[in-house]
DNA sequence: GATGAATGAGACTTCATTCAT
DNA sequence: GATGAATGAAGTCTCATTCAT
């Protein structure tokens, strides 16, 4: 059984030598390759194999890095979803007057969204299908209603709402729905800003 | 091992016969299992053989009525959508105070969507995934817009805009994602209903 | 995702017709199939497309017959062991002198044994490593040590000794241990067909 | 994730070093942390990477001192043999009564299959499936019925009878296999006992 | 002498779909 | 119209082993 197999290994000794490094590097560049797949293909458009391929590793490295494929793609969303509210946080906290902050709030969101619909598409499928996708996404949006009360006082209903409305209008703009149902760039771009400087 | 299967074969025979002969009422039993099935294991967790096995049919049959699992998801999304929507034009047609009538429809939205979490989540998930589910959802949301019209002349960015917001806002009630980000029904329900007035 | 699949599958539809019939004669064949890719090349040797293929059937076949591939082993062993002792009943039954029925027994369970050397290694490699199957292979041994109480009325440990002593002997002439350590055909025959009468 | 990796890194660095320099010390511990992990997770259910960490060091130098994996378990194999032999050579030649000596030879081998059943069960595994560990298994069994000649000058059938029928004995009481059967420890053993006494 | 990141073949399994009866 | 046994492509994951440092 296992004398099949490794004679078959050994008659394949050959080949380019692997690339050796940094583990920390290698799952970034994991990370990175599924981002993309994702954002191309979709979650169930690519496969683990095909991940580690399009970084650059064997199909067993990807394996060494994550237990399994919904786990690049909750480190994906990680590093999505921090990236966005880092961004957020920066310009918040960067003290421009109202008005201006919630418009450049506003775009900010509008375009982290637009520049990834594959990767948004497959988070609302995997946080509607996948109990863990699910638990790791309702934890941020703890987070992200904790966030959100360090910006302002109030704590009426505004802040959960806003927080679903913008995201929902951010993703109809980012896969076509808006447009769809004639519901034009501006008109959005002013209802997100508008519900986000109620908030500020 | 075949005994077990002998009883279970002897099982079913002694259930319900499935009506034979009438296509129409076939097509109805499979819909109406896919809905279940849907809706308690999700559209990825069920298979066609078993819907059609929960419909009281063999695996074959269940080919005969659609071209493929995709479309019984599509006539189940046709069935609860049509549902919805007469439901809520009468409500619309009633004739009650704009405040009543917009409460009204605000709770049956929100009604409609809680019956059928299980399949909001497919829908969900099939929108973001599947080209076809995509545009059929689309056509459905060309047909509201042309509704919504019926209900007032408002034509600004209202009517598509509560379109969505509704629909969020029903969902994140209905899965459990308003609770996590401390939405409060009651919010939420005031939320909707103010929305939907505005356009009365 | 479930497009490019469809799409392949689409222009790969042609080629020779699927074997049908009943389902019994089917897992019979897999049954047997699997009996001889085991004896061949042992249980890890072979994999359940293998197996398949050499009942005649697709891979997917296998898996509407058997949960896994232990259950076909489980199925082997179960035939194996069912046909050894149907055997063994009926020449204690056919009311030939103690002599000779010990020795016809003796006969009978070494070549049983000596037909079968590579699943009976499998089969001990597996009662010591699988659960499972060490569970299906106690219960027989209890429904050994009841059949053997119908043979003669001694309760002493002489029944379950002999049961392991004889299989022992068996299996170290039918894989060549026996050689090994000089002991010879004729010896083991002695010791096994004596033990056997001891229960007579 | 990175962070957890750290941890478990700083935790084993706290733990006692591994001698660096004496290949005979690194050796040693390796077959020992097999022997181990063998005991406990059976030789499928260990991997080397698994077994160096164990001994203290990383998977590479699993392979600086045993060519594959299955040479560690043959050193295992190597070790507990010959402790065992050892062992019941002494107690041969302790010059106690026959009858004694018979008892304390019978006690040692069932104290010593049942000190390791996991890795009895493995052994037996890896002498039906694997030709490598098979052909040392027997080297021994030679080695056996030669040192079982310089116990007595029988040479009958049975030296080599006794060699298997008390091994399958001492596994049978190790792994509950006895129990099953209903055969007691107290007959169990005092058959090892009456076997091994013919021999003296 | 030791490290440990990387390899890669392939076993196991699923399920949407077909078609002879 | 209904049956249901059969299909088969393909994705997930494992682990013994290597080799550049």
């Amino acid at each position: 059984m296992s004398r099949a197999r490794a004679v078959r290994r050994a008659e394949k000794r050959a080949g380019p030598r692997p690339l050796r490094g940094d583990p920390d590097e290698t799952r970034k560049r994991l990370v990175l390759a599924a981002a993309r797949e994702i954002e191309t293909h979709g979650y169930f458009g690519t496969d683990t194999n095909r991940i580690a391929r399009a970084a650059g590793y064997a199909a067993g490295t990807f394996y060494k890095h994550f237990p399994d494929k919904r786990a690049v793609f909750l480190a994906v969303f990680e590093e999505w979803i921090t990236r966005e509210w880092a961004e957020l946080s920066q310009i918040a906290a960067a003290g421009k007057n109202r008005q201006q902050t919630a418009r450049a709030l506003a775009d900010a969101v509008i375009e982290h969204h637009r520049a990834w619909p594959g990767f948004r598409a497959s988070l609302r499928a995997l946080v509607a299908l996948d109990p863990e996708v699910r638990r790791a996404h309702r934890n941020w949006r703890r987070r992200q209603v904790t966030l959100l009360r360090t910006w302002s006082k109030r704590s009426d209903s505004s802040q959960p709402l806003t927080l679903l409305l913008v995201e929902r209008i951010a993703d109809a703009l980012s896969d076509g729905e808006a447009e769809t149902i004639e519901l034009s760039e501006h008109a959005a771009r002013a209802f997100v800003a508008e519900r986000i400087l109620e908030l500020l």
